[in-house]
DNA sequence: TAGCAACTGTTGCTATGGCAACTATTGTTT
DNA sequence: AAACAATAGTTGCCATAGCAACAGTTGCTA
């Protein structure tokens, strides 16, 4: 392993690189009037993939911080797009899911969520996408 | 593009990845008592390079809102790493370099950072770091 | 069963990120 | 020269990130 090697600024690729899609994003739901963050929807869309979970399976579902869900769904809470409902057993515990209008909104946003993916990968091949996934997937497992 | 391609997270990839790293990184700063934080040092990093820069050039180098450089520059400047120096010139303009302080600090932080990113790529080849290099350069350039 | 550990979620604090509005300065235009 | 546009940086606001401390609940154990 070569020193330019080592030096060469990947965390710096990382950031750069997210940071233009995440600001993509964001614009585009402000330019369509979407009335969300991006944080927001992944957290919606995964609402909407398990129906019925709690903060702590959100938190590892997204790779957020426990904190920072409990946050985000007191904002999707007040704007209509979540319930909390108490565990009946546990009640430590509680369930969150989509309301309707929260359905709806995943319905209403996902379409561009797509287009979005596809602009982000339209010169790259899925050999491509093959690589990028199996290289961050073999850092993010060196970690300690 | 199939479906899978396009649906397939590889934002939350980039997120998740970028989060470990930054994590561990800053636990590794704290753990040796460095107290700076991870986007303080490359700031830091980038100021040892360049030696003399304004706040632009720093956001520009850094992928940084200019905001977000303000601030973490006035965070430096009080921990006395930085210092800040007026044009003469172009009185709109400061100048920003290392203290003597931020310099020593620099060196001392620097080995800390080369091992871990060894560690980030300890299972991966030199082919490996240019394929990540490529794809996320190529997405970059993909969105508008 | 009393005590304690583990678990679930919230709140406070600080840092980063981004937009809009602002001040101060400089450059351009007429 | 006066008016205006462009530039450099700061401040206010809100959202996300993560740590520590906390409250309430549940489970385990002496």
């Amino acid at each position: 392993m070569t020193d330019t090697f080592v030096s060469n600024p990947s965390f710096f690729k990382l950031d750069a690189t997210l940071k233009k899609l995440r600001n993509y994003w964001q614009k585009m739901f402000d330019a369509q009037q979407k009335d969300i963050t991006v944080d927001q929807w992944l957290l919606i869309e995964n609402l909407y993939k398990h129906k019925k979970t709690t903060h702590n399976e959100l938190a590892r579902n997204t790779s957020k911080d426990i904190t920072t869900i409990s946050r985000i769904i007191e904002l999707l809470v007040k704007k209509g797009l979540v319930k909390r409902e108490a565990d009946v057993q546990d009640r430590r515990k509680v369930y969150l899911q989509l309301t309707p209008a929260g359905v709806d909104k995943y319905k209403d946003v996902r379409s561009l969520v797509y287009d979005m993916r596809k602009i982000g990968w339209k010169t790259l091949t899925e050999t491509d996408y093959a690589e990028l996934t199996r290289i961050l997937d073999t850092i993010y497992a060196n970690i300690p």
